[in-house]
DNA sequence: TATATATTTAGTCAATTAGCTAAATAAATA
DNA sequence: TATTTATTTAGCTAATTGACTAAATATATA
């Protein structure tokens, strides 16, 4: 496919959207955390971040059991993400993904987690 | 659904890109011209102007039977514009699409019409 | 006025896609 | 080593979407 091609269908979706926004602001956020602003299954998140990754919008890292995603702007693409930023920045939605984000990164990693597998609060 | 997202829909489709890029080269183009260069029925081509429309990436005027077709590049779009330029401008596809759109558009819509209808070459 | 015709709308079908659950993988830890 | 766990892959379902044909609309012309 066309990489422009790629990359218009890949910001086609709103919750991939959502993750470039969450990623400007917040440069690096693990698949758990993009899985609970998103609020779907981690399956699910997974696949948005693949699709982004495959169109060069993110790269990844693995660190341990983690993996930390970040922005990965392609050559050629500032106008882009320019245009991205102008005319999704005031969008109410992503103010109160903002707000969201605000919290999850509040909390560690581990106790995030651990809410997802459902778990009670305090630690064992 | 946000504008943005709107838009990025509406150029996330493969022949509507098309269509946008042919815009450029060809300030307006009339709905036949757009059904001759994308190879699909003429329903097929409206309902692409229709959803590029929609998202108020072009404009159209109606002049007698036939509609005409612009860009009409919405407010805050130019680095979008920019990009889509940069990044489509040498694909071979639209090389070709431009080549094919020279031709269109040295024959009369009378007589590309008539070719649509499957008459013979000569005017009655 | 009746006919022809360019475009759009309505309705259908097949392909794609976003979501899920379950299984597989990879890495930490008991 | 065995278990736990974060992420990804596989397989499924429902919703969306791009294509078509047929019908409707709007305009020109005989």
């Amino acid at each position: 496919m066309l990489p422009s091609l790629e990359i218009l269908k890949a910001l086609s979706d709103k919750n991939r959207t959502r993750v470039v926004a969450a990623l400007w602001r917040f440069d690096e956020l693990c698949a758990c955390q993009i899985t609970e602003l998103l609020q779907v299954s981690g399956a699910t998140a997974s696949r948005h971040l693949g699709i982004l990754q495959k169109a060069g919008l993110v790269d990844s890292r693995k660190e341990g059991r983690w993996v930390y995603y970040r922005l990965a702007k392609p050559a050629g693409s500032e106008p882009l993400f320019q245009w991205l930023e102008y005319s999704l920045g005031g969008a109410e939605e992503l103010v109160a993904d903002y707000l969201t984000l605000k919290k999850i990164v509040g909390i560690t990693r581990e106790e995030l987690c651990r809410q997802q597998r459902g778990e009670a609060c305090c630690p064992k």
